[in-house]
DNA sequence: GCCGTTTTCGGCCCGACTGTTTTCAGTCG
């Protein structure tokens, strides 16, 4: 999936030369873009596909992992080689990378083959195989080279290439130039909603449901994946076709095809039949990895599972629901979100799936702002709408003083508002109003608001907005003095996703994690779709360190309230259930959890 | 490159679609 996203990221990355990579601390994810690298040179090579599939799972373990690197490295007790995918060589790997920020197995790869090349592969159509035909035949290195050849329409004249080829390598350039990133899963959303309301009403459309990314409740998504359960394939993709905001159709089979939307979306559509929707639609949600184990696990019994059911000597046994497919495989249903070839099958093998948190166990919503600082509903507006999504309690976080242009409270204000929240209590509006503060860790250090008017508050919630660019460890002293402050109850964008689509800030996870549960305190999931943040791997690294979570909306007006469910997914995909969090509580079980005794 | 209650070698998920072929390789998901 998401062809045009790879390609946007093959060319930020080829932006970002080895020696950035190189040379800072190695982190999980700067050793899972070494990999990753290593899989694209490797790939461009011609080598064996099952040794680069070796190296982009390696690196989708590590990414997807828990702990850091650095740290398993440093424990005595652990070895990189438990870590299921990491071998031997692998594990040496990843020990160099740690120990001297380089390898040399990379830099000989790079010497043979220049970097820029791998930009050629993000091209939609265009493969490891073809790729380095051009670069050898044509001496195509780089994007613009590959232009060249096509205008003078050299790459046509080459054996296995045609002249719809070229045209397709050219319209793929242009698309890749224009085309949209990866979308926000609330964009894909809507688009889905759309898009399945406009095949529903075809009388030929028994089931359909969007799969994929989507469907697993990814943080972005790439492309959309459609499935329809018919015996008529020809009119549900008429019918598709026929939708209003389709720009192009990129493919059509008798059962698939493609289109592309205004804006850039891919959509594919699948069509299979009633007894084969359960088998399509696990095979279309995905995860790969999730697949490629699943039929492994088949392959193992015997079996051989597709996208039409389960099967032995090519005799059906199941299909219809993707229920049948786990049970023939002894295991249970797993959650969409879940698929993602993490922990999923060991979880099951020990009958210890987790029963995922839901959006009705959240009891409260503690993290929002009012028209008092920067929000645009007002504090009646915002208990109303929490109360109307059935919430028992809300704590109103309005920025400190500090953030200015927030239009931030100092403490005579805070107490103000508080004597508000006060008087709303007393008129018994049907759900708990609390006395917060979503405080500001200063620059220097500290808190922005003094502990006396903290200490009369009911919940606190601390936050970096100034001062971003600070080292890593300065970022990190100042949230781990605001976790030591014993009024503070919670740290909101622990990781620093906190101004949409901007780089986070730098800070020592492990040590928050560490501090924020020896201390009790909790670290917020920000569940805004824009700046999500801890995302799924963050959460289930926190769960990981004993940490308490808790899920807010950060909501700036009333409607945003109903955003939790952008948290909730993130939580699931990290497997958290219902006790993992703790705002799935009374307000009475949680201020035995801050350990407030003042009523 | 990884992995092993069939294994330390020989496997590694599976099928649709396209373009270039004349039975298939490459690409994609």
């Amino acid at each position: 999936m998401a062809t045009v996203k790879q390609w946007h990221e093959s060319l930020n990355f080829s932006k970002m030369r080895l020696s950035h990579l190189l040379g800072q601390p190695m982190t999980n994810v700067r050793i899972a873009e070494v990999f990753d690298q290593i899989a694209d040179l490797l790939e461009f090579e011609g080598a064996n596909p099952f040794r680069v599939r070796a190296y982009r799972n390696a690196a989708r373990i590590v990414r997807d992992l828990p702990d850091a690197i650095t740290s398993i490295l440093a424990d005595p007790q652990r070895k990189l080689t438990d870590i299921d995918g990491i071998g031997d060589d692998l594990a040496d790997k990843i020990t160099t990378l740690a120990a001297t920020g380089s390898l040399p197995f990379l830099e000989e790869l790079l010497a043979r083959v220049p970097e820029s090349v791998l930009a050629l592969m993000r091209i939609p159509g265009l493969g490891p195989k073809k790729a380095a035909v051009l670069y050898k035949e044509l001496g195509v290195k780089t994007l613009a080279d590959l232009k060249a050849a096509c205008d003078s329409h050299k790459v046509q004249e080459l054996k296995g290439f045609g002249a719809k080829t070229e045209q397709t390598i050219l319209a793929g350039m242009t698309l890749a130039e224009t085309a949209a990133d990866r979308m926000l899963w609330a964009k894909a959303d809507a688009i889905a909603s759309n898009l399945l309301a406009h095949l529903k009403p075809l009388k030929e459309v028994k089931q359909l449901a969007a799969a994929g990314s989507y469907r697993r409740g990814s943080e972005t998504v790439g492309d959309l994946d459609l499935l329809v359960d018919s015996t008529e394939p020809e009119k549900v993709m008429d019918r598709l076709a026929a939708y209003p905001d389709v720009a192009a159709t990129i493919g059509r089979g008798d059962t698939k095809m493609s289109i592309r939307l205004e804006g850039g979306v891919q959509v594919d559509l699948r069509v299979v039949p009633e007894e084969s929707f359960g088998a399509a639609l696990l095979y279309f949600t995905g995860s790969k990895n999730h697949n490629i184990v699943l039929r492994g696990m088949a392959k193992d019994r015997g079996l051989k599972v597709n996208e039409y059911g389960i099967f032995r000597d090519d005799k059906f046994l199941a299909g219809r629901t993707e229920e049948e497919i786990y049970r023939m495989l002894d295991l249970p249903w797993i959650a969409p979100e879940l698929r993602e070839a993490r922990q999923e099958f060991a979880w099951a093998a020990a009958g210890e799936l987790p029963e995922l948190i839901e959006l009705a166990d959240i009891r409260g919503d503690l993290h929002m702002h009012t028209t008092e600082s920067d929000g645009r509903s007002t504090l009646a507006e915002m208990a109303a709408a929490a109360k109307a999504l059935g919430h028992s309690y809300i704590a109103i976080t309005d920025h400190s003083k500090r953030t200015s242009m927030a239009n931030g409270l100092d403490s005579r204000r805070l107490l103000k508002q508080w004597s508000e929240i006060d008087a709303l209590n007393a008129e018994k509006p049907g759900i708990l109003v609390l006395k917060g503060v979503e405080c500001d860790i200063l620059e220097k250090g500290g808190l922005d608001i003094d502990d006396d008017t903290l200490a009369e508050a009911d919940w606190v919630i601390c936050s970096i907005h100034y001062g971003q660019n600070q080292s890593r460890q300065q970022i990190t002293e100042r949230i781990l003095q605001a976790i030591e402050n014993p009024n503070v109850a919670a740290i909101a964008h622990p990781t620093g996703r906190l101004i949409n689509r901007r780089k986070p800030y730098e800070v020592d996870l492990e040590a928050v994690y560490k501090a924020a549960a020896k201390h009790g305190k909790f670290l917020e999931l920000n569940s805004n779709p824009e700046r999500l943040d801890l995302d799924d791997i963050h959460c289930a690294a926190a769960k990981q360190h004993g940490v308490k979570i808790v899920i807010n909306t950060d909501a700036h007006r009333a409607d945003a309230l109903a955003g939790l469910r952008y948290g909730i997914m993130q939580a699931r995909r990290a497997g958290l259930t219902k006790e993992d969090v703790a705002n799935t509580r009374t307000w009475v079980q949680m201020r035995k959890l801050i350990g407030k005794t003042h009523s």
